[in-house]
DNA sequence: TAGGTACGTAACCAATTGGGTACATTGAAC
DNA sequence: GTTCAATGTACCCAATTGGTTACGTACCTA
């Protein structure tokens, strides 16, 4: 959760994860489509790695990355603990709209 | 988006709003709950009102915090975009265990 | 108005992060 | 076996973070 949380704080590993989302990407695709140098990605990589948000293959020279969505679960379920209360004050915001129209008629 | 992920990268901003999902409290009361000095809290509560996670409330010399759940939709809406990636594979995961069961019997 | 209480902010410091360049490694291909 | 391609790691540096102590400020109370 820590990790997972940690990873996606940043918006170069998110812009990655974005891509992973569409098709796999090799580490020198990923760097292409950002701005940062090889080396960095790989770091950012890594991170991603140690996270569970990403799967790595290797194919010849190639390490072919892709998404492993699950690990996101963590934060849902990290999420499902305030869920209720936002649901909550939307449904009275949605209450209070209603009556206001009532009221307007 | 962006300071609302930054906010939750940090434990100490969490526990805070976990303790704030119970119940206001003081930003004295937070710092008390922690292991970090009032300064340092009071610099936390700052990286959580300007990602909109918490309200602050004025009552004589005493701040008091209370929890903006709303915020929080925001992560929620990201994730919103990766959602069906994971439910996908968990439902193939529970095929496959359901055809396990089946092919044991 | 003097003093205490509850905060926030300023200044400072050590540790971490995120970037870059240079180098090591591994596999293909000639 | 030499060379090229793809990638990770080591090292360095500037910027940011997270913590501390010291100080400023606002508000109640006597």
């Amino acid at each position: 959760m820590d990790a997972v949380l940690h990873a996606l704080a940043d918006e170069s590993r998110r812009t990655m994860l974005e891509i992973l989302r569409d098709h796999q990407a090799t580490a020198g695709e990923l760097a292409d489509a950002l701005p940062i140098a090889r080396p960095g990605v790989s770091r950012h990589l890594r991170v991603l790695r140690e996270a569970g948000l990403v799967d790595v293959r290797q194919e010849a020279q190639r390490r072919i990355y892709s998404l492993r969505p699950e690990a996101l679960v963590e934060v849902d379920e990290w999420l499902d603990g305030y869920r209720a209360l936002w649901r909550h004050r939307l449904d009275a915001l949605h209450t209070e709209i209603a009556r206001g129209k009532k009221e307007r008629k």
